[in-house]
DNA sequence: ATTTGTTTACGAAGATATTCGTACAACAAT
DNA sequence: ATTGTTGTACGAATATCTTCGTAAACAAAT
């Protein structure tokens, strides 16, 4: 399978590309600069790379390019999780699971959502038993 | 808050000393090397870096030292989480929880724990109120 | 047509992480 | 004592990531 590696500010620019859909380099950098102190070339620079690692897709049929994500948000979670419950959680998955539920506001509606996961889960381990 | 950022490199070895707990470099890198591919004084090196960054702790007092992780395995684990849910999971914990869930062989008492975490954790936030 | 502003392209510097060769110290076995 | 083994220290090369300055293309406004 292939390894998705993105780098820190690589996932912040993809996760901004997930958020929004398709977008230009300065509708990118305008938001990454709420939070973050780096100049215009800068994110332009890391897009290109990004272009050339084929991390993004690019439409250059007008002036001003549009950026696609070109590597699914799931697959990306995925990789990256599993590789974290590997190196920092001794290979338990309930164990971040509940690290991330204790320390993370989390609303009624999410903590409602998760419940009807696992009886969802439970329901299909039973039915393959 | 001092905010910790080990490295991927980093992260492999302190996953390594939270699980076996104090080691050598040998031990350490025994380990590492079953599924990666490094020199024995690479290992060695990284080690002493973190060393000199406080990630570790070593006993030097006989000639094999001996290291230990300066770092909880928790402060680090909510801290990765917290930056994962941020910029991949779009901010939503549940998000992470399930995608968590869904890849991975869950026993039932796993899944009743979680459970009642849950439960305890809506108690609380009513309380709060 | 010239100026102004926005954009891409490119190169290169600076920062950080990773890898390993070499030298030397400690020690055990011969 | 000599040799072989195992360890640390250290420097330097290499690789990778991040940042930004500068130039050129282009379009809109004057």
């Amino acid at each position: 399978m292939k390894q998705i590696r993105p780098t820190e500010s690589e996932l912040e620019i993809l996760g901004v590309l997930w958020e929004k859909g398709p977008s230009t380099v300065r509708e990118v950098h305008d938001i990454l600069s709420q939070t973050k102190d780096a100049g215009y070339t800068t994110t332009l620079k890391l897009m290109q790379i990004m272009h050339e690692k084929e991390l993004l897709q690019r439409d250059t049929s007008s002036k001003t390019h549009v950026y696609t994500a070109a590597i699914s948000q799931q697959k990306t979670q995925q990789q990256l999780l599993n590789k974290m419950i590997d190196t920092v959680f001794g290979g338990s998955a309930s164990q971040l699971v509940m690290q991330a539920l204790g320390h993370h506001q989390s609303s009624e509606e999410e903590i409602e959502k998760i419940r009807q996961y696992l009886t969802a889960i439970e329901k299909q381990q039973k039915d393959n038993r």
